[in-house]
This record gives C-alpha cells, sequence and structure tokens, in this order.
DNA sequence: GAAATTTCACGAAACGTTACGCGAAGTAAT
DNA sequence: ATTACTTCGCGTAACGTTTCGTGAAATTTC
C-alpha cells in the first residue's frame, strides 16, 4: 500500500514485493537474482504501474543517454534530413535527443553549448557557424561540415569530390563552358571546398569556367544581373551551370525561366545536397547527392564511441551524382 | 582545492568560498543572501567553473524543464514548421524539447509516450495517428490535430473553415464544377472536417463538386486515372481543384501537366497547408495557410500553463487563404 | 546595560536511484 | 557431523541538489 499518491518509487516496489531495495534495482537492471524474488518484483511492478526516474538515475550515474543537436533550423530541407537521420540514429542506441536550433546566430550556438554542458548532456553534434566557438572538452563534441581545433572530430561529405564530380559530370555531358554560382561565405569549412573542386574537374577536362561569388549582403538578384551580362544575341555564354546548392539552383532556374532560357535545352543545371520534395518526391535538379544518412550514423557512432579512442579529426564521406531533369543524359543513363 | 578531478559540485563551492552548502544554493537561486557571503560565493563559483548539475535539481524538484515532442518526422515540410516553432515556443519559456520521431508508426508512438513518462518530462505534445493511444494522466499532453479523451486538450487549425474557404475561394475565381482530392484516412481528426466543410462551402456556393479519396494502400496512381475517366475531348471536366494537402496538389499538377492539361488556365488548383520552397521561398500553390506558429505557440502554452485551470477541450485556429500561382486571380487581388 | 526580538548562515535530511560490504542460508568436502 | 566455502538478498552509503529547523550573532527595546 503507498503512503502518497504521487508516482511510485523502488522503494514502494520493495515494500510491495517484501523484499529490499537493492533487489528491485537487480530486476530492474536485469542483474541476477533469485527466481521468486525476481517474480514478486515484477508483480509488484506491474501492480503499482512503477517507471524508473531516470533523473535519480542520471544522478548516480553522470550518464544521461541524451546528446544535443546544433543545427540552424529544421526548415532547410537539408537541415531536416539531417536532424531525423541524427534523431534515428540516436534512438537505435536508445539515446534522446536535444534538438537546438540556433538560426545561424553565433551567440546561439554558443550559449547552447553552455547550456548543453550545464545540462549534463552525454555530448554535442553541431553544425555551427560561429568562427571563435568556445568548445569545452568536458562533453565530447563532433562537429558536422567544419573543423573546430584538432581535438573535436569533424564529419562532412567529400565536398571537394563533390565540385570535382559536378566538373566532370557537365564535361561528360558535353559542356564546354560553364559558370560557378555561389554565395560567399568568409568562414572556413568543408562546403567551400566544392569551389577548389569544381575548379580542379574544369582544369583537368579542359572546361572554361566562370564564377560568380555572392558576398554578404548581396541578394539572390546578383546572379540575375550576371546571367543577363552573360546573354548575347538571346544566348546564354554558357552551356552548363553548377550550382553551390540545390536551392540557389532552384533559385536560379526561377531566374533562366525569366531571361527565357530553357532549361536543360540551353543550359544543364546541376546543383548540390540532393534535396527532394517533401522528403521523399522528385529531386528539385541533377545533384551531387550529401550522404546524409551516412554522416548523421557517423557522427553519432564516433560521439559515442569508447573515448579512449583515437577520434580522427577529420572524416570525408563519399558523395554521389544523381539525375534530376536539369542536365541531357542520354536514356539509358538515368539511374 | 577540489579532492577530484571530476566536475565540481556545490560542496566544492561552498569549501572554495568558506561558506556552508545552503548559501551556495541560495546564490544559485537568487535568494536574498548577504552581500559579502554572495560575493564569496560568486568568486568561487567563476573560479571552479561550477555548473549547477539539473539532473540534481530534477531529481529534487521533480521538474525537469524539458517538453517531448511527438511527430511523424522532419522531412515533410508541414511536419519541419511545426517541429521548428514549436521548438522556438519552448526555448523562448526556457523549456528544452525532446524530438521523438514516429514514423506514423502507432506501436512507436505508444512507446515513446511510456519512455517520456519514464523520463519524467514535463509534459509531451504528440500529434499522432494511433487509435488506441494510451495517455497516462501523470505528465500533461497537448494533442495536435485529434481529439484523444475528453481530458486531452487538442489543438488544430480550423479545418473545416479551411475546406470551406477553399470552396468559396473557387467559387470567387469563377470556378463551376470542381472536384476534391484526397487521400482517406479511418481515423477520425480534424483534417479531415477539410472535406466537409468543402461540402459546405461547394453547397452554400451552389458549386457541383466530385469527390474522389483514395483508400488505405492506393496510390496516387489512382488520381491519374480518375482524372483521366474526366477528360472529354482533351478537356477536364472540372475547371477547379481543392487538393486536400498542398503534397497532393504538388503531385497531382505532374499528373496534369503529363495530361496536357494547363494550371490554372484549364483548371485551378488549391492546395492545404502552406509549404513553401526551402522554408521561406516559393509557395507550391495557391493555398490554405495553417497558423503553425500560432498552433505551436498555443501548444506550448496550453501544456504549461498552471494545470489547476481548466483546459478547453479543442481550439481551432483560424486559416488564411494565399496565392501561389495555381489560381486565375486578377492581379490586383494577389496578396 | 540586560532582555527580547530579529536576522541569517549553518548543516542535516530528503529526493530516487545504484553499488557494495555483510551476513545468513545452503552446499560441498573431509 | 563439523568445517569450509559459496551464494545471494539485505540494507546502508553515496550521487548533487533544495529545504527547513536550529542557533548564534546582531539589533532593538525598556
Amino acid at each position: 500500500m503507498r503512503k502518497k499518491n504521487s508516482t511510485p518509487t523502488m522503494k514502494d516496489v520493495a515494500l510491495e514485493a517484501g523484499v529490499a531495495l537493492g533487489t528491485v534495482s537487480k530486476v530492474i537492471n536485469g542483474l541476477p537474482v533469485g527466481e521468486s524474488y525476481r517474480i514478486r518484483v515484477e508483480e509488484a511492478i506491474d501492480k503499482l504501474n512503477y517507471q524508473v526516474n531516470s533523473y535519480a538515475q542520471g544522478l548516480k550515474a553522470s550518464k544521461t543517454y541524451t546528446v544535443a543537436l546544433l543545427i540552424p533550423n529544421t526548415l532547410n530541407p537539408f537541415f531536416a534530413k539531417l536532424t531525423y537521420q541524427i534523431n534515428l540514429s540516436l534512438i537505435k542506441r536508445k539515446y534522446r535527443m536535444m534538438l537546438c536550433t540556433t538560426d545561424f546566430d553565433p551567440g546561439a550556438e554558443q550559449e547552447y553549448i553552455m547550456m548543453a554542458q550545464q545540462n549534463k548532456v552525454d555530448g554535442i553534434i553541431g553544425l555551427t557557424y560561429n568562427p571563435d566557438l568556445q568548445v569545452g572538452d568536458n562533453v565530447p563534441f563532433v562537429s558536422i561540415d567544419r573543423s573546430i581545433g584538432s581535438h573535436i572530430p569533424c564529419i562532412a561529405s567529400d565536398h571537394f569530390a563533390g565540385g570535382q564530380m559536378a566538373a566532370e559530370k557537365l564535361a561528360d555531358l558535353g559542356c564546354k563552358n560553364v559558370a560557378f554560382l555561389r554565395i560567399g561565405s568568409s568562414l572556413s569549412n568543408e562546403p567551400n571546398k566544392r569551389k577548389a573542386g569544381f575548379e580542379n574537374g574544369c582544369l583537368a577536362r579542359n572546361l572554361q569556367y566562370h564564377l560568380k561569388i555572392l558576398q554578404d549582403g548581396d541578394s539572390i538578384h546578383e546572379f540575375e544581373i550576371f546571367l543577363t551580362e552573360h546573354i548575347h544575341d538571346g544566348k546564354l555564354d554558357f552551356d552548363g551551370l553548377f550550382c553551390v546548392t540545390d536551392y540557389i539552383a532552384y533559385e536560379v532556374m526561377k531566374i533562366l525561366k525569366k531571361l527565357n532560357i530553357k532549361v536543360p535545352d540551353d543550359v544543364q543545371v546541376i546543383g548540390f545536397d540532393g534535396i527532394q520534395m517533401f522528403g521523399h518526391s522528385d529531386y528539385i535538379c541533377s545533384t551531387i547527392i550529401q550522404p546524409v544518412q551516412d554522416i548523421a550514423e557517423m557522427c553519432v557512432r564516433i560521439l559515442l564511441q569508447d573515448n579512449t579512442a583515437a577520434k580522427p579529426p577529420l572524416i570525408c564521406l563519399p558523395v554521389s551524382y544523381k539525375y534530376g531533369g536539369t542536365t541531357k543524359e542520354s536514356a539509358e543513363r538515368q539511374d
């Protein structure tokens, strides 16, 4: 019989079953215990509808089975997918996720890290943009797409290879004069390597290329100006465009439509990320797909692995190309 | 001087500052304490870089400042936006969010609820589909889009009004013969009221209408068959379509394109939800927008409000219409 | 100036769990 | 039959907080 009408504790269970506290604990944690005791305890648990208090557990074990995810938002489909996959990978390991959306705000990123450390999460996964981010070493941290100090592992797609792959694809598809459209970033991170990869690919394939990189504060409209400047006699100078993200590709294709330039007939377009409509329907454009599921799984694995093991400073995961209607594949190659 | 090299506790701070444990606690919680003590304690906290252990706090207070969100996934843009907004509303109140993606699996939904209750979260917000969901009364619960028992508040858009609004809009836009395209659901929930609202609106405006409702297991392809059956002499019988979601509208428009039927010239299309590309760019179609931010805020407010206050069983929030390129608004009405 | 009153830091108890040393019961060996 | 050994449940201590009763010091009152 319980004294209070609050939630039952192990003590109540022990009383109900007529056993000691420690015995109840053992039953709950699957430790060896006499069969008759086990049954009595299990019956008492059922009867009282007992549930362990994980905060008491956390206090004892200083382990919380919670990981914080720092990410700008969940509105951008790429971030949404990453969030989803990381959550799945954590759940698979019986971990919980604390979602922290930062809206690209460096201050918010720092605050969340402080908060996460304070809340004694077992680890933090962060896709962050704060160049001066201070990360303590009391909580394991894994960074996505950006290296932060030598002791913090960074997981990313092979952005360089992706850029190169885009250039080679455009070359394969018969392009002679291409352009790379990108929004600039003063931050040094892995996705920035797409540019170098693309240039490398263009040089290797003797592909003539232009770069158009928007500066901080420039609007998408700058692309329209750039493209308009490269139209002569109603014809675009370029026969291929590599857009740094599928989002940029989407915006650029709106501009091209306005300028009456046909995709893929007049110009072929390749994006980056592998965004799908509604998360599972069509691709926005032909694109370099990031292995989001692999990235998520790798983040979680590295984060939770035995932390005596050496953690690699940078892990690049292979990207792949996917036809999405904005390139001129011959029918048999559209996989 | 700290004995261990582990994280410092209040005891360490008390020792360092030369005060009692309770005094440190008071300083941390902003309770009145002598000025000289406060300063000594604060200095000690800084020196040791002390951070409170929220699990010990949670154990004492049986309050965790954590809310669990049950939602199918974060890939669907509507769910993604809801997740994002709920997270923001929680953060505003210094609450943390535990994201639980259920993938529409009734079993997973139930498991997460058990887990959430076990983890002693302060509340649960759930967008669920399990008709037999068992929700205990030890943890406050707010349901989105579906009524679950009388003691559980339900927050939803005014789906009925939305359906009606769609019918009226189509009538205003000059439609005479319209159709409602929907994926069926055996579950009784608020979004299902879109149909009744639409029918109501059609009757009120003397609008002839057809219903095409896919059954569980039917593929989207059924819509193609339906639409094809209603084409005579290359012309669609309908001049307006109301699709139950923007996603369906998107799929239907692909079919219409295939069937060489022009939107909005041959047929006007209205969707539901207010999905935007990349979370902030264009709308997919003309649509009835759900007030996601208001829904999120209301969920959090109702969930966390003083639970002695009576909680309303159902709160419907107003929807709005937005032009999205798939209807024939006259220029001055495109707001 | 002594007694009554207020102030406020002190420190122990409690929250619900896990870990560990102890001792009682049962088994095996001589 | 007695001793030695094993087994296993018992119950206490500890995790890091918050709360609250206690008593010493400071202040006020007559």
